[in-house]
DNA sequence: GTTACGACCTGCGAGC
DNA sequence: TGCTCGCAGGTCGTAA
């Protein structure tokens, strides 16, 4: 499941692979998987044969290709999203939805996705601030804790204004962007918080230890090549990431505490699953659990 | 304005 | 062996 280090390393692959080359050709071979693009299947086509790709960027799980014509292909990469870099005579991929051709004949681009809850989308680009400009559809999303202008005293203030959940506030992309089921449960037992506490109840030195462990927990998986349990999620060379070995509560249900022994325990979260250890993150004391 | 929850989607594994 | 069902989960829209 692509999160802010796996969506990194897509990006840093392309901006390898496709910066300055020019689109010879883009096929749609799922119409879902344009479904965000406002115009047609034709329009999407049209509005890339013969543009430039001049960078590609990335906020949270929103990356963009920025085009030589001021408008950026806002990609994201859903839950089974990947983009691969293949030989332009390469057997089209099962999950196959978009490829993109290039003048150079060298690799083409594919965007495969299984479960088509990504998809890619052409938008213009909206300056903010920092002379800073970003996808239309990207202005909502709030900094991650890896850009350089993120405002950690103004996320952690946002966060103790809300009276939800702790996680569900983490995984909310307006307060911080880029974490995911994995890392937010990752992030929650290093701080030491159970995922169910208000996070109106949490003081502001807690909160800053959460982002603190959110944003080394995606550091790490970011130099190891993201998290990958499965197929689902790979490189643009087709290569797994290892940091679900690196795991210390995600997915490892019955399993002990890296820290205290206790089995981890997998509890429901808004249809999903949390994990956690009870013993080194007790619930809040007159919190109610979902 | 805030919060909670269902819908979208496909492959896989468990259970019968 | 083959069928059904639940699960995985990011984002958006809607309802309360």
């Amino acid at each position: 499941m692509p999160e802010l280090p796996e969506v990194e390393v897509v990006r840093r692959g392309l901006a390898k692979w496709v910066s300055g080359r020019t689109i010879d050709s883009a096929t749609v071979h799922h119409p879902r998987a344009i479904r965000q693009h406002e115009g047609t299947k034709k329009d999407f086509v049209t509005r890339l044969t013969g543009r430039k790709v001049k960078s590609v960027s990335r906020r949270g799980k929103f990356m963009w290709f920025v085009l030589d014509d001021d408008n950026a292909v806002v990609t994201h990469l859903g839950m089974s999203g990947q983009v691969l870099m293949q030989a332009p005579d390469a057997a089209p991929e099962k999950h196959l939805r978009v490829r993109w051709t290039f003048r150079d004949d060298k690799r083409a681009m594919h965007f495969v996705d299984q479960r088509t809850f990504g998809g890619m989308a052409i938008e213009p680009l909206v300056s903010i601030d920092y002379d800073e400009a970003v996808p239309r559809s990207v202005v909502h999303i709030a900094r991650d804790p890896l850009e350089p202008h993120f405002d950690q005293d103004e996320v952690v203030s946002r966060m103790r204004k809300s009276s939800s959940a702790i996680k569900s506030v983490i995984l909310n992309q307006n307060v911080i962007s880029g974490i995911g089921n994995i890392y937010a449960d990752e992030s929650l037992w290093r701080a030491k918080i159970n995922w169910t506490t208000p996070a109106n109840r949490i003081s502001a030195s807690k909160l800053h230890d959460l982002v603190n462990h959110a944003r080394e927990v995606m550091t790490q998986a970011l130099a190891q090549g993201g998290t990958s349990f499965d197929s689902l999620y790979v490189n643009v060379n087709g290569e797994s990431g290892y940091f679900s070995r690196e795991l210390d509560v995600y997915g490892r249900e019955d399993e002990p505490c890296n820290r205290c022994g206790r089995l981890i325990a997998r509890q429901p979260f808004s249809g999903r699953s949390s994990f956690l250890c009870a013993r080194c993150q007790p619930r809040p004391r007159s919190g109610k659990t979902p």
